[in-house]
DNA sequence: AAACCCGATAACGCGGGGTTATGATCGAAC
DNA sequence: GTTCGATCATAACCCCGCGTTATCGGGTTT
């Protein structure tokens, strides 16, 4: 089959009216011209040009394709802009998915910072739960999963192994939130062992399941009295004195709440907030600089809360 | 810069869902797309495919160059069928150019041949004389010159040094051609010597030469009467009993007029008809087939002169 | 757990397509 | 007419793009 070298070549002889002045135009030397069309006249199994004296001219068939080859090269140009485009940053689409109160803070900031640096890459961004969305990524459907592994009981080392790449992104502390006139309100600190006979209210599916693990250290069964999704919704069911809860740092720096004191455990549990991707999709420009904002929006969020063992709402 | 294997590659891929679909599809080996890819990947600087469990899917730079790809693609196709179609005689147009009297009947029966052989080539015919067709195809415009050269005292012989490709077509015999009443009408044959004191009906100032050469071998100078190119007028003026003539055999097939008679010389002297081209244009299939039929042409017209050294019209 | 399918990699070879050096020829200019 | 400059053709050479086969590793399936 016929590539577009020929049809440059053809293309620069019709502007040029002569195989030198087509060879400096293209950057050649002379009989890279003659060899190339000679090829492609065996090629095509007909004369493309006429040697006349001192000049060439084209014949009907060489006319024919150097005037294919405008059609040809400028689609070719196309392409070639279009992807420089993407892999320059000018262009692009991300796929984000991302649990729900990572959306509050650590996701806004990082969508800020690349629509500041690459204003043409577009991200959209897509609320999963991590098994949901890793399995969205799994199936190619999104780009990046922002996830998370609650320390000890989650797959978080188990995935590893899966053909992801992960980058981490914060080390979100779990408070347990009371009530502001409970009883250990005031105490600063808390064990799990203080509260467990309050009732509790859980939060997700694995939330509930990590609250589970921790009880089961502390030996006893916690007694879940309502399950939400709504870390605001927990927050203005303990604030009621309806029961106590386990919330990561994370969300209460975002949603605060008044008449709820959020105090850091003894032992102290984290859930590791992850932003995973594919090796391929690691390497394509605009994931990558998602990426990077991902964890610089997580740099700057950590020290906050850091700083604020007690944040009361 | 990209070429277009590439695209087809990538399209391949899209279309199949896999590299060795694309493969098979191609008719590669399953690593030659792997490598291709991988080298087109370098190449742009960013992932094109997405290596996702057991198949593969494109990123959005790879889908921009699959979709790129049939345009690209579609196009390389077209011109490389309309090529193919000159190539293959269903396209093409030559310009041929031919001296006056050739157009008679030569011409015609050979355009006739091609149009029956190859309906979609188109032969585009200019009447011109010798010296003009010639310096036409030399400045590439005209593909084809008939033209003719009176033995001995034509550049017959020195043009076959030029850079042209020169095809036999026919031997013209040139006639002394007399009023039917004049003195050698009834011998069969004539000399030049016979005609010396008559007056002289010359034709092109070819043919003005031609009879000046001859009439100098026959140790006279002609008296020349008359010019004129239309050798219609030639014949008119000689039936008329004005002059006497030397005119082509070729002629005398096409025009017959009453009155005249056209009697062989003794010292026989012929006109070469010749089609000529260029070395390069003698390649191109339509200029190829013309050239035939005008061979076929001439051959079927011979004969038939051969047949008649006495016409009388 | 085994079999199968698919992609990646290694090693290899051919040929397209570039280079420089040189020759042949045409057109122009002295 | 002869010389000179510009142009295309050819030869010899070289590199790397782009195929090939053989083999390995990983995922899905049964």
């Amino acid at each position: 089959m016929i590539d577009a070298a020929g049809l440059r070549v053809m293309k620069a002889i019709a502007d040029e009216g002569s195989f030198t002045g087509a060879a400096t135009s293209l950057g050649y030397s002379q009989p890279a011209i003659s060899q190339m069309v000679r090829r492609l006249e065996q090629r095509f199994g007909t004369v493309l040009v006429e040697r006349v004296g001192r000049h060439v001219r084209l014949t009907e068939a060489g006319e024919v394709l150097a005037r294919h080859a405008v059609t040809v090269l400028s689609a070719l140009d196309a392409a070639e802009e279009e992807v420089g485009a993407i892999a320059g940053l000018r262009a692009g689409r991300v796929r984000l998915m991302a649990f729900p109160s990572s959306s509050a803070s650590l996701v806004p900031r990082a969508l800020a910072l690349v629509k500041a640096r690459h204003p043409d890459v577009v991200v959209t961004f897509t609320e999963a739960e991590p098994p949901e969305s890793l399995a969205a990524l799994r199936a190619g459907d999104c780009d990046i999963a922002v996830a998370f592994a609650y320390e000890g009981v989650d797959v978080g080392r188990g995935e590893d192994l899966e053909p992801f790449v992960i980058r981490k992104l914060l080390d979100d502390e779990v408070r347990l939130v009371v009530p502001a006139n409970h009883p250990v309100a005031g105490h600063g600190v808390a064990d799990l062992a203080e509260v467990r006979d309050d009732p509790w209210i859980a939060g997700c599916p694995r939330c509930r399941g990590h609250l589970l693990s921790l009880a089961k250290g502390a030996g006893f069964v916690p007694d879940v009295a309502f399950e939400t999704e709504d870390y605001v919704a927990v927050l203005g069911l303990v604030a009621e004195g309806l029961g106590v809860a386990l919330v990561p740092d994370l969300i209460l720096g975002a949603a605060q709440t008044r008449g709820v004191v959020a105090l850091p455990l003894t032992r102290v549990a984290r859930r590791h907030i992850h932003a995973v991707t594919t090796p391929d999709l690691q390497r394509v420009p605009a994931v990558r600089a998602t990426l990077d904002a991902l964890c610089e929006a997580a740099a700057a969020t950590r020290p906050q809360h850091a700083a604020t063992p007690v944040p009361v709402g």
